[in-house]
DNA sequence: TTGACCACGTA
DNA sequence: CGTACGTGGTCAAC
């Protein structure tokens, strides 16, 4: 079997741009292919070769029961277009995160999860045959699919592998079918989400780029240099607790680590403190010595656990790549994670993030994303025509006669469902100025308060959960107004990354003939490396994608949405070099 | 060993 | 008594 055949079946299939096809990858060199009319399996080398040429060839959308797949093919030096991820569709239909096969079957079937077969080891309280039926079959007579098979046995012969694969994109034109039912912009979601998989599968391949000699720089200026023995490591340690228990007075030996004694210690020396956060020491650092050295010592013992020499020989590869793994939404409203401490290294270490010999960072943030976003799935007019400058506050301000800050923190606390704070008469002025966006907020928080799921404009549902009825009464309450803050919050967070997506997957699509890549998504930030030579031309790839993506995401959309853009040689540089302008398109 | 809580970094 | 995430620490319960 060669590439040829692959390519061959598929041609005979009838399968062009575009179809869905069903990849399932084996463990030894084994390759499972479906479309809905039949399904193939391949045994033997340069499968993925294989892959490669029928996309190339044919284009199709590589259905894939999850993103694993594509990591499979990227390892293997293979790179897709366009994708239908089944469990990255289960999670915008259904919610949540758990999407793993056998849930995935059985709510596209419309069968209940409680029922969901579980693996049981054999002859413990059951026999592999209880629900009767072929137990070499995927699927029992009752509908669900037989746990075995969502355990992996389809990994174990070809037929296994192509069956998976029918199975999938079985389960993906069922997915297709009812997202018309979810809102009229969920197919366009299902791609884009998948794409962003895609972009995940790769970015946890590729890792980001980052200078060895230089982060470990940075880190000793916190913690000192390596230690080369176990001895030394204490001694440092010990080191840095004397600078702060030098301060508690004579004879004082706490666990730094412990908050409990950290209070107490403070308590004694005169320092009453609710607790220990940084916030609340530093309004209190005046009162005693002890206060600033815990605060420094606190950044150092951070940057020695959670980011200090282990963590480098951790996650940084000899190749200076640093790798975590990347997921295309979180469990919640729908925005990427990565572990690893991709997504929240501290700023000291971002000059170590450094473009490699002959490219350089592409680097692009949307600006002021999350009101523009509101603006947008709202519909609100007026808010819309605030969008239309580099700064959205400013006119907020002027219409509501306040000073921008002021502005500022009444938007944002409208979003995020701000409940305490001196901005209640400009909330007030707001819901005045803006009752359309307002009202979008208001209805989310009132649905979410009691309980009721709810939908991104991308169509992601946002699960709230049974509302407790009965109950403690102020217990209740406050587990009401919480909920309605995250639905609030969700749906602009929500929509915001899924705007984020769609321009991060138009991005990968336009920069690839380039030699340009995604190397770290940041919410509302991308980290495109490009060879030098073409810094100029993914500049203006990204600001003309945002644009591009607008268009896609919310079609005729009055909003304007902006992007900052800069080419540096570190993360940590930003020197801007073009403003992106534009995206009202005529409706 | 596990889970709750705290703390803190990012958006 | 803004939301989300991942990580690593303590502490109490097992």
């Amino acid at each position: 079997m060669d590439a040829a055949d692959v390519v061959g079946a598929l041609t005979r299939s009838g399968v062009s741009r575009g179809d869905l096809v069903a990849l399932t990858v084996g463990p030894m060199s084994g390759l499972g292919v479906a479309t809905v009319e039949g399904s193939w399996s391949f045994v033997g080398a340069d499968l993925c070769r294989a892959v490669q040429v029928a996309e190339d060839v044919l284009r199709p959308r590589w259905v894939v029961w999850s993103n694993e797949t594509a990591v499979h093919l990227v390892r293997a030096g293979v790179r897709v277009a366009t994708a239908w991820d089944v469990s990255a569709v289960h999670r915008l239909v259904f919610g949540g995160w758990a999407a793993d096969p056998a849930q995935v079957w059985a709510l596209a079937h419309g069968l209940a999860l409680e029922a969901v077969p579980a693996l049981t080891p054999p002859g413990l309280f059951s026999s592999p045959d209880d629900e009767g039926g072929d137990t070499g079959a995927p699927v029992r007579p009752d509908g669900y699919l037989r746990p075995e098979w969502a355990a992996g046995v389809w990994q174990g012969t070809p037929e296994g592998l192509a069956c998976w694969a029918a199975l999938a994109v079985s389960v993906a034109a069922r997915q297709r079918a009812r997202l018309d039912a979810v809102g009229d912009r969920a197919v366009v979601t299902a791609r884009c989400e998948s794409g962003a998989e895609l972009l995940c599968a790769e970015m946890t391949v590729d890792g980001l780029p980052m200078d060895r000699a230089a982060a470990e720089e940075i880190i000793a200026g916190f913690v000192g240099p390596r230690p080369k023995t176990d001895a030394e490591a204490a001694a440092s340690r010990s080191g840095r607790d004397a600078e702060v228990l030098r301060w508690a007075g004579p004879g004082v030996d706490i666990d730094l680590r412990s908050t409990t004694q950290v209070k107490a210690l403070l308590g004694r020396l005169g320092v009453e403190v609710a607790d220990t956060r940084a916030w609340r020491l530093r309004a209190v650092q005046d009162r005693h010595r002890v206060v600033p050295a815990l605060l420094a010592w606190r950044k150092a013992e951070r940057m020695a656990t959670t980011y200090g020499y282990a963590w480098l020989d951790e996650h940084l590869g000899p190749d200076g790549r640093l790798r975590g793994t990347w997921t295309g939404c979180d469990g919640a409203a729908g925005r990427m994670t990565a572990t690893a401490g991709l997504h929240n290294m501290p700023a000291e270490l971002r000059p170590a993030v450094m473009a490699e010999p002959g490219q350089v960072f592409v680097r692009a943030d949307l600006g002021q994303v999350e009101p523009r976003v509101l603006a947008a799935v709202s519909g609100d007019e007026a808010l819309a025509r605030a969008t239309l400058g580099n700064d959205l506050y400013a006119p907020v301000a002027a219409q509501l006669a306040v000073d921008r800050a002021t502005a500022k923190v009444a938007v944002l606390g409208a979003m995020y469902g701000q409940t305490t704070g001196h901005g209640a008469q400009a909330l007030r002025r707001l819901a005045l100025a803006y009752p359309t966006a307002m009202a979008y907020l208001d209805q989310a928080a009132r649905a979410a308060e009691a309980g009721q799921d709810l939908r991104t404009r991308g169509g992601r549902l946002v699960r709230m959960g049974p509302a407790n009825a009965g109950g403690n009464g102020l217990l209740e309450a406050r587990a009401a107004a919480a909920r309605g803050r995250y639905g609030r919050n969700a749906l602009i967070q929500g929509a915001a990354a899924e705007l984020f997506k769609t321009w991060a997957v138009t991005v990968r699509a336009r920069i690839e003939p380039l030699g340009a890549r995604i190397v770290l998504c940041l919410h509302d930030e991308l980290l495109v490396q490009a060879p030098t030579g073409q810094r100029d031309e993914v500049a203006q790839l990204l600001s003309k994608c945002l644009d591009e993506a607008v268009h896609h995401w919310a079609p005729g959309t009055p909003v304007r949405f902006v992007a900052d853009v800069s080419v540096v040689r570190r993360w940590s540089d930003a020197k801007i070099v073009a403003s992106s302008v534009q995206a009202d398109f005529a409706p």
